[in-house]
DNA sequence: CATGAATGAGGATTCATTCAT
DNA sequence: TATGAATGAATCCTCATTCAT
């Protein structure tokens, strides 16, 4: 059923119709309030399981035996392609994700759960950098998480038509990692100073 | 008329009706369609007026005669403030956006004008600090400035409710000119590395 | 608008549609609810409407200089006449009629208002009854009042196809006011005894 | 399976379910339509199988042999219990009657034989009363009994919350049988006339 | 016989848009 | 130019009924 989430990944909330979504998974109307209670629980169920899959991926990644850098940059390369294929549907979980908080029936808690999930999961692997001696210790590594997510995030929205050198992973991670400070002396990330 | 960009502020474009907006505005309904084509129109042209607003701040922090450090810090203040407050506004322009390219009427144009407008203020403001020689001239202005933005937004949104030290904007620019990577000389807020 | 009774008159609650009221008093569907707040709103503003309707006929009966038997004569036939012709609409004033008391909008007070209303115009004339001596005065105007209508409800529903001579108003009223018991002495009221 | 008449007791028609009465019947759904072609059947079934219920009480009543006046007293009191009880179910027969003499399947027959049933019950009594010289004999009993009814579906229904001293059936017998007139020899609850 | 998951027709309600004044 | 009453298309949701198991 959530094979309908295919609407939501191009669609907004309100543009989509549940015939539409009847239609499209080739059941009747009336058998999808047999198992969700409204169209927005059907969102969030959608939203819930797309999370889950994400974070099944990242965790994936993270158990692999690769150093830390390379993990990173799978870990960027996984979430980016979640955010480019699902834009609608995370602007959805944004703009909707209050709109949870008021309701009842325990969405508050597994929106947020789900929510810590995905944090979780990029964190996990920066704390390993901290562990690692890669990443500075004085900032919190979900902190961290958070804005990694936000300029993966503005790679996948703002800067999916931009074309040039600052597509691949390997750029946006120098760039979290060094900063964008100039430096006099040659780092090791592959991205060398004219 | 755009004051009822209120309404836009705290909720989003399909809970709007245009009767609030018409009550609020203390004109009749009709008066709207005199100067919007649309409810959409009205929308943009209130998003737009926003944009400009900001950039408008923006310019000025630019133009005043500080340091590159200074502005740069002035600047994330400027557009935290933006963010924080309008984040419904930005939800509906990020998921209107692409609604407004389909759309005739030159608002293609207008749009993207906008936002290259508010992206650009913001990178002039890093390629002074190219030209000072405070950011590293392998990226450009432009796509350093979007992320800059992301990371803006990652706090104003996700980390809205976060407590604790990396709340000040110092931190946030601490991060975005130095990295996240552990520095073999401790120096936690300072922007030019030895 | 109330025009659109007529359906009200020959149908049930549940069995008339909205479109049909709108197309019937050649109105757009949503100008109705621009008059009723709800389907149910529209049921009861047409219900007291009707009450009011045969109140106003039954105080012009009353006012009018004649004897209480003739009064009460063209009291029983005004009556007869909206519960014949109204029997759906009464019918649905019955089963909705506690739906009503659990709304808010003063609609409970307005309905006990208009049904106190109607048994109190009847009752008005028998309390004339009572103060020329036509009527026993151990049982209070109003309960007759019910017991009265309860008749005319009967006439007018349950006997609407019988024949004979029950069917004139006479014979009710002698019914009412003499009783079912046999008579040794023959009465004023023009029902001769065999 | 019609102990789901339950339902019908307090509600209405159109507010009850088929998934309730399977529910509350603790049958499936579709075993339902095993014995009812319809819900209108099943409806009309229940409202049947009530009137037998109740005939048969009536019947009960005529056969013992008690004197007229407390024969009618006990009618009464059956009646009452029945209609103040079953009020939806009443208002149901009364609403959807008609509703039957549309439908195929020999309903209409089936309805109006119960009908006819139930006032004969009552009928018989009266007639009763017509041979012993108690009542009337210018009124056929069958019309004496609607109108018998037609005051206690008021009483049930419309007195339902009146206190005082008409609450006795004794007081509504004495007056549907010495009427609501004023009487020279004042005698408040004997039958029969001096 | 019994079941209950699946169905989809049907209806109340909202709201952007128009247009006569 | 300004208005706001009128409109009706659009959509969510319910529930009687069916039918494969």
């Amino acid at each position: 059923m959530q094979a309908a989430e295919q609407l939501f990944r191009t669609r907004q909330f309100h543009e989509i119709t549940l015939d539409e979504v009847a239609r499209l998974a080739d059941v009747g109307k009336g058998t999808i309030y047999l198992y969700f209670s409204d169209k927005e629980d059907l969102f969030f169920q959608t939203a819930v399981a797309g999370f889950d899959e994400m974070c099944e991926l990242l965790r994936q990644n993270a158990t692999s035996g690769i150093t830390f850098h390379d993990g990173l940059l799978r870990t960027c390369e996984t979430v980016s392609g979640f955010f480019r294929q699902r834009r609608p549907l995370f602007l959805m979980i944004l703009s909707q994700g209050e709109r949870a908080m008021e309701r009842g029936g325990g969405l508050r808690e597994r929106w947020l759960e789900r929510r810590k999930n995905m944090t979780g999961a990029v964190a996990a692997i920066i704390a390993g950098g901290m562990a690692s001696g890669d990443i500075r210790p004085d900032i919190s590594a979900e902190i961290l998480a958070e804005y990694l997510l936000g300029m993966l995030r503005t790679r996948a929205w703002e800067l999916a038509d931009q074309p040039g050198p600052m597509r691949s992973h390997a750029a946006l991670v120098d760039l979290f990692t060094t900063g964008a400070a100039r430096r006099t002396a040659p780092e090791h990330t592959g991205i060398s100073n004219p």
